[in-house]
DNA sequence: AGTCATTTGTTCGTATGTATG
DNA sequence: CCATACATACGAACAAATGAC
């Protein structure tokens, strides 16, 4: 069994490219650092050796491996950020000693009424107007996240402001009057990327990204945030840790 | 802009039937119940109607969607799991009020070393005998997630037996003498649906799942287990509450 | 230096799938 | 249903680069 399909609407050299991605994001290869032969995986997925080099162009292209002449393929390096998820999840901090430098840009404001599912996750009534931020987190120049957070618009009208001020939520919310917030709630699931996450986030196609909706409270318990992120799979996991004083090292490499 | 994109490796009418499927799963549609017309949607991904009529028959394939002709397309209504990730996360109770039945198949026992990164999860040291069972959890009948989930093998050796018998982690980890255990960390990622995850999960190509990495610990707080699940993300998501005594509503429909 | 096996790069031709009109 | 254009996949052969001897 080889696991290609014929027939599928996917080429297979796609198929195959996208199965050596996640060989290698699995450290299938790592004892190597370099991928087999062309003429061996031919042989394995069971196609002709262009099929394959034509999967060794793509994810040559997308920066994953590396290939030379009469030497093979190599895998090119590349490590995945962690963003813990708990009690105090803030972007920026989570990131600390990952990587050198995070950022949020806020990419958009708007204001709309308050759709009946966020109105019941900020305890407000449906149609109450909303204050919609839109922001893209970067590390290191690489854009991990982008996101979409509501407010509501009465008690947060200087929020915009402040956060172009500040260039961070946390110190924009206590521009605010909110000293302190924690994080109630986050529902996790997947997708694959869009089209406007591939522009914003410079994804592949085939590309997938993270989803997470979550809800922000304040020091009184009082829900003011709901938030819908969308990370890029290839470059950020997120972690949950049960244990508060001793954090488990990460599974991955 | 379309989002629809040419010389992907993906035929255009399985990157429509894509997009068609995530706007369905977005709910896009729920107010009608059912899609546009052909002639809209060929307008809409500016391509021509026998495009979209095969990317509407494979949705249909799927399940998804069913045309009927001079009515139109029309939606077969679905839901999505919530699995909740918590220090007392188990697989069966977790789902409990939202399926009728949830179950998990033991689909392969083995023994092997442990890697370096596992045995470091564990507090054991490289290349103890680690127990390596391989589980499908399925609720009402449908695959949601599969699982490898790693043990020291001296101290778990009656496990596969126990499990059999009792047919859940939770009663077979008691028969081996741990009454109780908690979570540590789970670490979440995505990636697209590799083959075998297509057979074991029965998905579409194309489809994603969610990974997670996790650890359990006995009530002293030992790891005892390594785990590491994939979902299929279009049947479940995941939650993560910090509020422990006020679970709040998914903000899915 | 040269030789050799290994591995990737290139160029034919041919058949089938995809997309349009 | 047809015809057309292009992408995909295969097979065989040969060229060029690498590393080890």
């Amino acid at each position: 069994m080889t696991g290609i399909e014929r027939q599928t609407g996917v080429a297979l050299w796609r198929q195959i490219a996208d199965e050596i991605r996640a060989a290698i994001g699995n450290g299938d290869h790592d004892d190597a650092g370099r991928l087999p032969t062309e003429a061996v995986l031919a042989a394995r997925f069971d196609v002709n050796r262009h099929t394959v080099r034509q999967a060794l162009a793509a994810l040559a292209r997308e920066g994953i491996v590396e290939t030379v002449q009469g030497r093979g393929t190599a895998i090119v390096p590349r490590r995945r950020v962690t963003y813990p998820i708990g009690p105090r999840t803030r972007f920026s901090a989570g990131l600390g000693g990952q990587v050198t430098q995070a950022v949020t840009h806020l990419i958009g404001v708007s204001q709309e009424p308050a759709s009946a599912d966020l109105a019941a996750l900020l305890h407000l009534q449906a149609g109450t107007p909303l204050l919609k931020l839109e922001t893209l987190g970067e590390a290191d120049g690489v854009p991990l996240s982008r996101a979409v957070h509501w407010f509501d618009a009465r008690r947060f009208a200087g929020l915009p402001d402040a956060y172009r001020l500040e260039g961070s939520m946390t110190r924009a919310l206590a521009a605010c009057g909110v000293p302190d917030y924690v994080r109630l709630s986050t529902e996790i699931s997947a997708a694959p990327a869009t089209a406007s996450d591939r522009t914003d986030l410079a994804l592949q196609p085939g590309a997938v990204v993270l989803l997470t909706r979550s809800v922000n409270a304040d020091s009184e318990g009082q829900p003011i945030q709901a938030s819908h992120s969308r990370f890029a799979a290839d470059r950020v996991s997120l972690s949950v840790a049960n244990d508060r004083d001793k954090p488990v090292p990460g599974c991955d490499k």
